[in-house]
DNA sequence: ATTGACCCTCCAGTTACTGGAAGCCCTACA
DNA sequence: TGTAGGGCTTCCAGTAACTGGAGGGTCAAT
């Protein structure tokens, strides 16, 4: 199979599979012209590597579930910790941007947005306290 | 006034300084011997660009917002712009990392996170289903 | 004269791709 | 047989916003 198929068939853009070669996620063989030469195999690591890229893991975390995909003697708790250590990331992530949503939608509703100059958006951000 | 002095009291690390001259953010002097002059001024633009930066606005955001907030004809409804459409991008993330969050917490609970192999959150992310 | 704390300028690395240039390969069609 | 197209290849550069480190001047105090 070609790089174009495998494409279609796993949802992962060429460039992003020739990336993954590059950083060793995945190993094609060559055909004799020199192209990339893929299995179903592949088409299902790249999807599985689709998939959990959607979910927000790293490359590093997709390299070690790929690993423990493929170990059979894998222990779940190996996996769930993967997922549990990310899941704590995503929720501070969240938290943060909450926090910053909390802010700025305050900033937003004081700020007339007419055309006079005088801003509490930018009165927030300035350091200097506007003095009466 | 050295980078030192500047960075304490804008909260902004001199290695972020020295960048954000490079970008062209502030323009400091040079005394003789070739350091950084920096002014009272060049603090509260400092302090300004922490703040706007910890509430997530993007590098160019900040030289808009920058630029405004020295522009005494500025109308506040160019703030407000700027400020609404990184709000709409800030609920984005949330969204999706919140799906993320569902998607993942789900998978968590599943898995029984032991010593055997088997593992619904390999399985989700697996293309191929485990037939019966 | 020397120490230690500053400061300077490069250069490289981070994350995960993405775009583009230059060029080979393969198939189909006139 | 020539050519047009689409697909494939490699390599280089750029993205965002810094951060770390090497190698080397400066300054104040001892």
């Amino acid at each position: 199979m070609n790089i174009g198929d495998v494409s279609r068939q796993s949802g992962v853009p060429p460039k992003t599979i020739r990336y993954y070669e590059e950083i060793g996620l995945i190993r094609p063989n060559r055909s004799e012209n020199g192209y990339r030469a893929f299995t179903e195999n592949h088409v299902h690591k790249l999807a599985f590597l689709g998939r959990a890229r959607a979910l927000g893991f790293t490359i590093e975390d997709c390299r070690t579930l790929l690993a423990l995909y493929e170990d059979e003697n894998r222990e779940s708790m190996q996996v769930k910790a993967v997922a549990e250590e990310h899941l704590r990331q995503i929720e501070e992530k969240i938290e943060k941007l909450q926090s910053m949503r909390t802010t700025l939608t305050d900033l937003v509703e004081k700020c007339a947005g007419d055309h006079r100059p005088d801003c509490p958006i930018l009165a927030d951000l300035s350091p200097v306290q506007l003095s009466e």
